[in-house]
DNA sequence: AGCGCTCCCGTGAGCGCTCACGGACCCCCC
DNA sequence: GGGGGGTCCGTGAGCGCTCACGGGAGCGCT
């Protein structure tokens, strides 16, 4: 009776896309005449309910659309945990191999996903990293720089890193032996006797590991390659296409390239091909990750196989230990090669 | 140094799975000496507080690791939105196409996405939307039977079901115009003069949409096909090259498949090209969603194609009306063909 | 002195729910 | 008739936070 004010404030508001305001347990109480404590009861599958209370509770919760409040629920026993993922780019199939990882992991400890898909863009990242900070317990996923992650720490999110080619050096999570990775790749085609070879890369930062690893090992490999037979392209198909064309129209004596991604490089066989290039015959072309996409070309794409599953697997352990209060020592996996038909 | 002691009960609770028991406002307040109110003028970052004041709350909550609790603000401003997404088989490049197109307009209106994977199993649907009801405002994504969904209404989550073969008659949600894109894709085999046809089928149940119309059609249209030209698969590349095989042992005339979906109809298209036949000279095949994916490999697929992206988004929508009180109006997506190189 | 202003800061109240109680009521048995 | 036990239900308290207040201190002005 002297909440009727109340009740009349809350039908006031009815713009379009306003939420309907959700009934709570008291009013399900009040129009079941019971006491909060007996709605609990009811909803949650109590004893000590008789069964005809019951059911009229739970008519008066269907009729008044009664959904109880996750946070009321979660401020009481605060047993769930979310993990915010932070992806760049959900298109690229390199991501939901590794949220299927993640996700596994996470299902096993019984941790609900949230996605952040930021398109690559810094501002979005550390948008995302904000709202994730409040909205999540821990976060994982890949970073474009350090100063993004040191945004996580300023906020203080506990944050998993997936090595992301910039030196991740302190910061907690899972990396990646990129160096080696490269090594792998530049010594297959120096072994299948290229001297020339190009790479596609698909980094923003020219202090990226695949672009410097890469220089470096060619150059201590005593291959002919200089800065400029690096091309950088959008992380797309059309970019590896495009890439490697430019890359024969300014060198074209180059006989393989290595790129920075699957992606890159079944766009760069697709460029090759189309411009009438046979593919490992006349250029040779080696990617990285070892995305099962890579299998499905012609030829398929020889790569630097990562376990991107696994490493969706080891962020959320890490992100546990995290929050254990813990440091995650430190993981690193090992690329390996898997040579189809590319390269 | 007053507060040695609290970091040490924080040290205290080290049991492997424990989650370090969190700081309040609280104790950050007593800890600095000042009352919540003024933490939380600090953390927010309000007005009417002292820069001196400010900085000495930071470097409390700092040290005490605090971080607000979701459930505490959420309680008070109920603003955030939280979808639900639930998807069979994240390694299905189906689905980060989906994903994609609900991440888009999720983000757009400030939602926040939780991801589910069941793995196809009805089981895990039910779990995953179980827990979804009290984790998130509202659910999208596929469910693999009526059932499933009926789970949901009883649990009181507005769902918005994304059209799956079964007739989700009047579940709210987004549909596909299945028999009109499988119209698209018998016709187009039917007038390049195939008279013999095959199904690749990925669906559990045979009263599934694609499948029922596929015979129709197919009877409709007065070719030669029958029940056991349909052959059912896993949803995987490897599949698809098995049921190929298996549908050519048993009917050695068929010249053309039509595939559940576009994994199958690769996978069809490498176990055919695996055979030593040519693709579509000797054996035509056509898939279904038009992925991207269908573009790269050789020949390219022949697909009827849904615009997968705005089905997402309109599922989005759709979950907005559900969360607004009202009753979505119907859409239905209709599929387009994409002739390609498969058939 | 007295008033009003600005600048800080603290105190209840309450968001919606569950946990730990306590208590009413009925039935049975000695 | 009274004690014991079971069944069902309600009442405070409190989870961690923010909102709406109220109020003290310091300053300048009449």
């Amino acid at each position: 009776m002297e909440f009727r004010w109340r009740q009349e404030a809350t039908f006031l508001n009815d713009s379009p896309e306003s939420r309907v305001k959700r009934a709570t347990i008291e009013d399900v109480a009040r129009l079941a005449g019971v006491s909060r404590q007996t709605v609990s009861r009811a909803v949650n599958d109590k004893a000590e309910i008789d069964a005809e209370t019951k059911r009229r509770v739970l008519d008066a919760a269907r009729s008044l659309n009664y959904r109880p409040s996750r946070f009321a629920r979660g401020l009481i026993r605060q047993d769930t945990t979310t993990l915010g993922l932070i992806i760049s780019d959900i298109g690229n199939p390199f991501f939901p191999e590794l949220a299927s990882g993640v996700l596994r992991a996470a299902q096993a400890r019984d941790w609900q996903v949230v996605l952040y898909d930021t398109g690559e863009d810094p501002e979005r990242e550390v948008l995302a990293l904000s709202t994730l900070a409040d909205q999540a317990d821990v976060g994982a996923g890949f970073l474009t720089s350090p100063a993004v992650f040191a945004h996580a720490v300023k906020l203080g999110v506990p944050f998993a890193v997936l090595d992301p080619g910039w030196d991740a050096g302190a910061a907690p999570g899972v990396g990646i032996d990129i160096a080696g990775g490269v090594r792998l790749a530049v010594e297959h085609l120096a072994a299948a006797g290229h001297r020339r070879v190009g790479m596609i890369d698909g980094a923003a930062d020219p202090r990226d590991k695949r672009r410097t690893s890469f220089l470096a090992i060619a150059g201590e490999l005593g291959l002919d390659v200089g800065e400029d037979d690096v091309e950088s392209a959008p992380r797309t198909v059309e970019g590896g296409a495009d890439a490697v064309r430019a890359l024969l129209a300014r060198r074209p004596d180059i006989t393989a390239a290595f790129a920075y991604n699957d992606v890159l490089a079944v766009g760069a066989v697709r460029g090759l091909k189309a411009a009438g290039l046979r593919v490992p015959e006349d250029f040779a072309v080696i990617g990285f990750d070892g995305l099962p996409l890579g299998e499905l070309v012609e030829p398929p794409i020889t790569s630097v196989h990562v376990d991107i599953r696994r490493m969706g697997e080891l962020a959320v352990a890490a992100a546990a230990e995290l929050l254990a209060g813990r440091t995650p020592e430190p993981v690193v996996v090992v690329p390996e090669l898997r040579v189809r038909g590319s390269a």
